[in-house]
DNA sequence: GTTGTTACGTTAGCGAACTAACATCATCTC
DNA sequence: GAGATGATGTTAGTTCGCTAACGTAACAAC
């Protein structure tokens, strides 16, 4: 439970040491009856008329899954990092419907894909995988749920600045430097696509959140969100002057 | 599988007699050892502050969950109705976290109440609630992160109307009139905190929507959704004149 | 070291959506 | 039926964010 380790403590938990995210480990003889795949970065790795019969495991580089609207406009609706599942909605549509959506290598990647109907039988085989495919699920559908909430805010500042909350709490790793201070590795363009706003506006808009010393970043340097001040500023009432 | 059985038919799927939503059905002696509580119409279920360390059945009545922004905004992250599981999401985050969501009901309500620590028991007693349960899951993360990529369309229209169509393909009822046509039990005001816009502009833009034909609706008449045309409408160019 | 590439930075002008306020229509309550 | 309530309809004026275009900084390839 790697990326969610901040919120959800593992010590706190009710009497879970046998619950944790679903991952290859769970598969039997570590995946095999999967097919090892490689993509380029960019490469797309389904495409939404292609049929969901097959779940993913990413052994390492980046997968973005999204769709595009009608203008062009392609909007980001999860990113997948190393270790994690992913196609796995398939589980409740069914093998004859199509994935609706496009999956894509962010860098040079490397997947497992394993049969549905392979999987579905690993599933039956032991009650630990199948109650860590659902605490896989409930981690993604609270996942989604956050992301409901920031695209719901009006307005560049709220939109943008709890985007990057969810994302410092979810992707980012703590910065040695200042406390509350963490790292998200994102460009603007992906800021962009994950906020539903144009790559121009999110530059406009983090600017306006860096003079205000809420996040640090630089041509060179990487971002940097100080988690608490940021927070504070969205919550309170910042609309004054 | 009610309200997904337009998107999934039963015939199609994999090898699923046993794939089914998890309801108060699955739970031992028809849910023995729950609280059944009362709610009037807008009364509290759940208070953002509260702690996760139940999940709820929906046995009348309607339920919303939401957030408000720090504007006072209220927005709508998911529609419960009778029949159906909420508040699950405490089991990723387990009962020391706080809902974060606020729950309301949206009519007269009677729901189950269960201690998490009574239902996890229950879920490790059957595989087939076990699966039912993520069978559950997988259907919200779908529906979640169709609501994601409609809350990511800008403009008005667009927004409104792939709106329309997703609650018309998950709430609505197929018509008896023309084909093609369903209802969608729904208010302006509804419709505002589920697409992000104010009332005025969802009226404003419903109307827009009437003028041409895609839906149908009046002070009296509820609101029906001509599906086919209004998607084929949204996907096509309609940026000319 | 010039060129291509990628990401961040900036602006002008325009169209879109919000706020705030009020109008209309139907239903419910007494 | 006289209000009260709640939903839809409408508008004026302002703010906001988009498009489109271009500028700048860092880096890689060769």
């Amino acid at each position: 439970m790697k990326q969610y380790s901040a919120k959800f403590p593992a010590g706190e938990h009710l009497a879970c040491q046998t619950l944790s995210e679903l991952t290859l480990a769970h598969m039997p003889r570590d995946g095999a009856h999967g097919r090892v795949r490689r993509y380029r970065k960019t490469a797309p790795i389904w495409r939404p008329d292609d049929r969901a019969d097959s779940i993913f495991f990413l052994l390492s580089g980046q997968v973005t899954v999204g769709t595009s609207d009608a203008q062009g406009h392609e909007i980001i609706l999860r990113v997948i990092d190393a270790g994690e599942p992913f196609g796995e909605l398939c589980f409740c549509g069914g093998p004859a419907e199509a994935r609706q959506t496009t999956a894509r290598a962010g860098a040079p990647s490397e997947a497992v894909e394993i049969d549905l109907s392979v999987f579905m039988s690993y599933l039956q085989e032991s009650r630990d995988v199948l109650a860590a495919f659902v605490f896989t699920f409930c981690i993604r559908l609270a996942d989604a749920e956050r992301r409901i909430e920031v695209l719901a805010h009006r307005g560049a500042v709220d939109r943008l600045g709890w985007l990057l909350v969810h994302l410092a709490t979810t992707r980012g790793q703590a910065n040695a430097g200042r406390t509350g201070e963490v790292a998200v590795p994102v460009s603007h363009d992906e800021l962009a696509q994950l906020a539903a706003m144009s790559r121009p506006h999110v530059t406009v808009t983090m600017g306006r959140l860096r003079r205000r010393g809420l996040v640090r970043y630089g041509r060179k340097q990487p971002l940097f969100v100080d988690v608490p001040a940021l927070t504070a500023y969205l919550s309170g009432d910042h609309r004054e002057h």
